[in-house]
DNA sequence: TATGAATGAGTTTTCATTCAT
DNA sequence: AATGAATGAAAACTCATTCAT
C-alpha cells in the first residue's frame, strides 16, 4: 500500500513513476524488474520510491491490485444486467481483448498474475487477484442460470466457471497473439501491431469463444445470430 | 544438451542432481532459480553442473524439453486410437491429472512453460513447448472432426484447439487445485493431498470438462453417459 | 569514463581506490589484477566501484588514458621549444627516467601498455596509447630535422621515431633497472632503492642514450660536450 | 621441466601437445590461457599434462626456454665469425624479422617475455631469458669493439647493449607491425601476411637500424655499401 | 601410464535496500 | 520530503589441479 505521501504527489511525478514501472514490470519478470531502472526512467530517486513503498513487492502489489484493475474497469465499463445473457457476455469478451490491443502493457502485467511460478511472495498476490477474476465470472455464470440462459443438467458452477476463466483468460489471449503472429513481448514493442486485430476480427474470435462455452453450457443452440448461420 | 559425462552419470549422483533441478525450477520462475542451490542441495560442486550442461539455461531446457517429457508421455501411456473419441480423450484429460497429482513437480514445471513473463531466451523455450503441445492436440481433434464425433458448422479448428488446450491446461489444473484446496506449491510440499483427489474424482473432473468441450464442439448430446450417472 | 559520483569523490576515499587500483593494476597483467582486491584493499564496496566505473576495463582504461598521463604531464612539465635541440631531448629522457624512479607504479602502468600479449579490448587499449606516444615523438623528431639538428641522408621518419621510441622506452627502462641492480617488482616494493639513481647518475644514462640517438641520427658529432667529459 | 615420460613420448602425441600449448599461450596473456583448451585441442587427456609437466607454468616455462629458442637457433644459423661485423650483424637482424615473420607463434611467446607485468614467476622465467638475451648481444657487440668496428669515445658497452636490444627487439618488431599494418594477433591469423614483408623489404629495415645503431656506436660511416648511398 | 570427472576457490557483476545529507 | 551514494549478499560461471580407475 502506498503512503500518503505517493497519494498527495504532483500528478505529473506520479504518473511518470507509475507508467515507467507498469513499462518495468511488464517486460520482464519480476525478480528480473529493476527498481533502478524504473527510478532513473522516471527521473525520480531512487529513495523516492522507498518513501511511496514499502518495497518492490509493495510497488508491484499496487500496480496489480489498484492501478490495472480501476483502468480495466474504466476500460470496460459496466456490463448492462439487463440485455440478453449470451450477447452480454459476447461483449465483455470483446472488451477483454480490446483492452488486451490497447492496453497491452497494463493486459501483460494482469497476466502476469497468472503465471504459476513465482516466489510466495507474489504467488500469494496472484492468487488473490485470480480468486478475484473468478468470483467475478462465477456471479455472471449464477445470472445466466437463473435468467435460463444456461440450463446443463449436469453443470456443476464452480468447475465450469474456471473452465470458461481459462477459455476467456489464457485461452483467447493465446489465440489473440497467434491471430497476431507474434509474441506478448514483441506487440508490446510495436504498436502498429494493434491494427492488426480491429474491432471486426475481435468480434469474430468472441464469438468463437462464446460459441464453444454455450454449447458447453447447454443453452439453446439457435439464439446465436449475428454474423453466425442467419 | 547434456554432455556424455552427464548421460553417463552413476545413476545416485544423476538423480539427486535432477531432482534437485526439478525442485528448484518448479518452485521458483526461471529467472530466481540459483545453480548455487540446486548444487548445494545435491551435493554437487558447482563446477560439475558445468560439466554436464553448457549454462543454466541448457540444465533447464534440458528438463523441459526431454526429462519431463520422458516422464510424462512413460506415465500417459499410448492412448488407443481405435477406441470411441470423446472416451479417449476424458481417459486422457483424467491421465493428465492424474500425472499433475502424481508428480506435481514435474507437471509444475511444464506448467511453467505457460509463464509469458520471462527473457528472451527463456520465451523462446516456452514457446516451442506450447506450439508442441497445441500441435499435438490439433491433430486429436482433427481425428474427431473425421470420424464425425465432433461436429460444429461453425468450427475453426485452430481457434478451437487453443480454446480447448486452455480449458485441459491451465483450466483443469486450476480446478484440481481448487479441489485440494491448496496451491501448486503446498501441493508439492505435501505428499500426503494426493490422496485427496482418487481415481473417482478425477474421472468426474475429467467428465465435467468433456461435458463442456463436447456441447461447445457440436457433439450429439446424448452419449455422455458412460461412468457418470446410471 | 568515471561517473559523476566518482569525480565527485570525497579527496581521501577518492584517493585509497585509485591509488589501489594503481597498485594492482601495476603488479598484475590486466587479466589476473582483481576488482575484489582493489575493493577490499581500499576498504571500499565491491559494488561501489561499479558506481564509479561501467567495468573492469573502464577502470583501467581511465587510469591508463586519463590519471596516468595527468601526473606524468605534470611531472615532466612543458618543454622549451626554443631551446637546443639535443640539450632538450637529453632533458627530456632525464625526466622520464626520474617519473619511472619517482613514481614507480604509475610508470608501471604506463610500461604495461607494451604488452603484446592481452585480450582484444585491451589490445586496442594499449595500442591507442602507444600509437599516441609515438605520434609525439615523430613531431619532436620532426621538429629537429627541421632545425638541422637531425640531419641523417638516408632518414626514415617513420621507422627512426619507432626505433628512437624502443631506445627511450624499453631501452631505458631497462638500463634503469640495471643500474637498480631489480625488476620493476622490486622496485615497487622498496623505496629505498630510489635514492641509489639520484639526478646525477640519471643524466650520465640520459647522456649515453643521446649520444647513441645523435650519432645514429646524423647530427654533427661535437656539441656533445655538456656535462659529459669535462 | 618436463617429465622423462614427456621425453619419451611418440613424436606425434608430443607434437600436438607442443603444437597447440604453443598456439594457445601466443594468443593469450598466461593468466587467461587455459590447460583445458590446450588438452582438448591436443586431443590429450587433462591428467596426462600433469603427468608430463609439474603444471602450468612449467609447460609455459618449457616452451619459452627450451622449445622457442631450440627452434629460433635452428631458424637463424651460426652466425660467420669471419665476415665483416656489420654485415654480420645486419644479417642477423633480418634473420630474426624473417623469424617473426615465419614463426610468428613462436616469435610471439618469445615477445611476451619482454611482458613487464606478469605475476612474479612469470616474471623471473621472462627475466632469465631477457638476460640471456642481452648476454648473447653484448658478446657480439665485444667483438665488435674488439675489431675496431665499433669505436665510440664514451662507450660503456653495458648500457648500449641494452639500447641496442631495444632497438632490435621491441623497436623492430614494432616497426614490422606498423609495415605490416596489423597487430601481432592479426599476424598469428592470416598467413597471407608474411609475403608482405619478403627478402627485400626486410633488408631494408634492417639497414635503417643498423644504421641508426652504427652512427650511434661511433663506427665509421662509409663502409655501409648496399642499396645505401651508392 | 593415461584418463577425465570432480572439485571449489575465485572472478566479475547486479541490485534491493539503507541512511546521512 | 527528496536524494542518491554506499553497501554487501548472491548469482553465473571458469579453470587449475587432484585422484580414483
Amino acid at each position: 500500500m502506498p503512503s500518503p505521501t505517493f497519494l498527495a504527489l504532483p500528478a505529473d511525478r506520479r504518473d511518470r513513476l507509475v507508467r515507467e514501472a507498469i513499462t518495468e514490470f511488464s517486460e520482464r519478470p519480476y525478480a528480473e524488474a529493476s527498481l533502478s531502472q524504473i527510478a532513473q526512467r522516471a527521473q525520480i530517486a531512487k529513495g523516492s520510491i522507498y518513501q511511496y513503498f514499502d518495497d518492490k513487492l509493495d510497488l508491484y502489489r499496487w500496480l496489480l491490485t489498484d492501478e490495472a484493475p480501476r483502468h480495466k474497469r474504466a476500460f470496460l465499463g459496466t456490463p448492462d444486467p439487463a440485455g440478453d445473457f449470451w450477447a452480454g457476455f459476447e461483449t465483455m469478451i470483446e472488451r477483454g481483448m480490446a483492452f488486451l490491443v490497447e492496453h497491452p502493457r497494463l493486459a501483460r502485467l494482469t497476466a502476469a498474475a497468472a503465471d504459476p511460478s513465482a516466489t510466495p511472495d507474489v504467488r500469494g498476490l496472484h492468487k488473490a487477484i485470480c480468486e478475484a477474476g473468478i468470483d467475478e465470472l462465477r456471479a455472471q455464470l449464477a445470472r445466466g442460470v437463473a435468467t435460463g440462459a444456461i440450463a446443463h443438467p449436469d453443470l456443476d458452477l464452480d468447475i465450469a466457471t474456471r473452465l470458461v476463466a481459462a477459455i476467456i483468460g489464457p485461452g483467447l489471449t493465446d489465440v489473440v497473439l497467434q491471430e497476431l503472429g507474434a509474441s506478448l513481448h514483441e506487440v508490446l514493442a510495436s504498436d502498429t501491431l494493434r491494427k492488426r486485430l480491429g474491432p471486426a476480427r475481435r468480434r469474430r474470435l468472441a464469438h468463437q469463444a462464446v460459441l464453444l462455452i454455450q454449447g458447453g453450457l447447454g443453452a439453446a443452440r439457435r439464439p446465436l445470430r449475428r454474423k453466425a448461420r442467419t
